[in-house]
DNA sequence: ATTCTAGATGTTATATTATAACATAACATT
DNA sequence: AATGTTATGTTATAATATAACATCTAGAAT
């Protein structure tokens, strides 16, 4: 099973984002509903904060936000809900930026390659059946057993590089 | 120019890796001859330390065997000596152990593509232009210019595998 | 409806990773 | 020796993340 998908394409700075979000919102409520597992209000809301736009999102700064409606908040608050939520397969940790960014397929449970622009910070995110088969194909040739991928890209996205010239 | 190298492969635990390290400082020393830079007395026993094993190494592990000999050391010691070795291409980080391992081939300025295995620890290095390809014409496909990689392959190693039997 | 319980949250403290800022020392060039 | 540059020393603190234990609460079991 090698599917190909394109999780969250780059967008225009245009885009009606809201719509992202609320997307988001719906799908991860349905997923949880399915599971049986329960989308508390702290859980949710820091996966709306997540998704305010489509960059990375540091934990303090969670937490910040957090804070302004719920003034018990600590860091355990903020890294237990980014646990949850990253084990439900509804966030994913940008291992080199330490942080985080809204995944919008989590029935799907997968470690995505992650494209951001330097610029504008927008994350996009493939699930790439090809990449993942060649990084098998030179594991293989070594003998070892892939159990976990971590692929982060940096560089300009088109919108970005528009604006270069 | 599309090199496929294998910068450091997987070794039997029963290697001599002795040879591992000495040549690894030989080769930094060529390296900062021949570039006009200094291998300074801190650098050099950073990088042997790192050079302990094929393990990544955290950076207050690091410190606290520096303190042994040299007791004025202090973080900036330690990050100081990596971020040299870094820009030098003596030293790679790994992102997602927040660690840091040897690179053998530091005249080759490269990004490379890592194999670490989940029991012990061994880190395997390419520099695939497979792969790099490949990533690029995903990237190309929605315009998106890479400046900078970061691969890192989980799993186990040939020789952990056998012993799981 | 009441009790029980697992899961969720609150709270305090601390561990881990990394950098800022400024002072001093070592080294190279003139 | 005087100068500029690079490296190191030193102190403090920022940024990221987890441990440990107390308390609460929604929902299951009775
Ligand atoms: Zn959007
Ligand atoms: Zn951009
Ligand atoms: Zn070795
Ligand atoms: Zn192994």
């Amino acid at each position: 099973m090698s599917k190909n998908k394109v999780i969250s394409p780059f967008k225009p700075a245009s885009h009606k984002h809201q719509d992202c979000l609320r997307a988001a919102i719906v799908a991860a409520k349905n997923h949880c509903d399915a599971v049986g597992i329960r989308l508390t209000p702290i859980r949710q809301r820091v996966l709306e904060l997540i998704w305010q736009d489509h960059e990375p999102v540091k934990a303090y700064d969670i937490l910040d936000k957090l804070k302004q409606s719920k003034s018990s908040s600590a860091p355990p608050t903020v890294y237990r809900a980014l646990e949850f939520l990253q084990d439900e397969g509804l966030v994913h940790k940008i291992e080199s930026l330490n942080a985080y960014v809204g995944c919008s397929d989590p029935k799907n449970i997968h470690k995505g390659q992650f494209f951001i622009c330097h610029d504008c910070s927008f994350v996009a995110e493939l699930d790439d059946g090809e990449i993942r088969h060649l990084l098998q194909k030179k594991a293989k040739r070594f003998g070892f057993e892939i159990n976990d991928e971590m692929v982060e890209i940096k560089g300009y996205c088109q919108e970005c590089r528009g604006l270069k010239e």
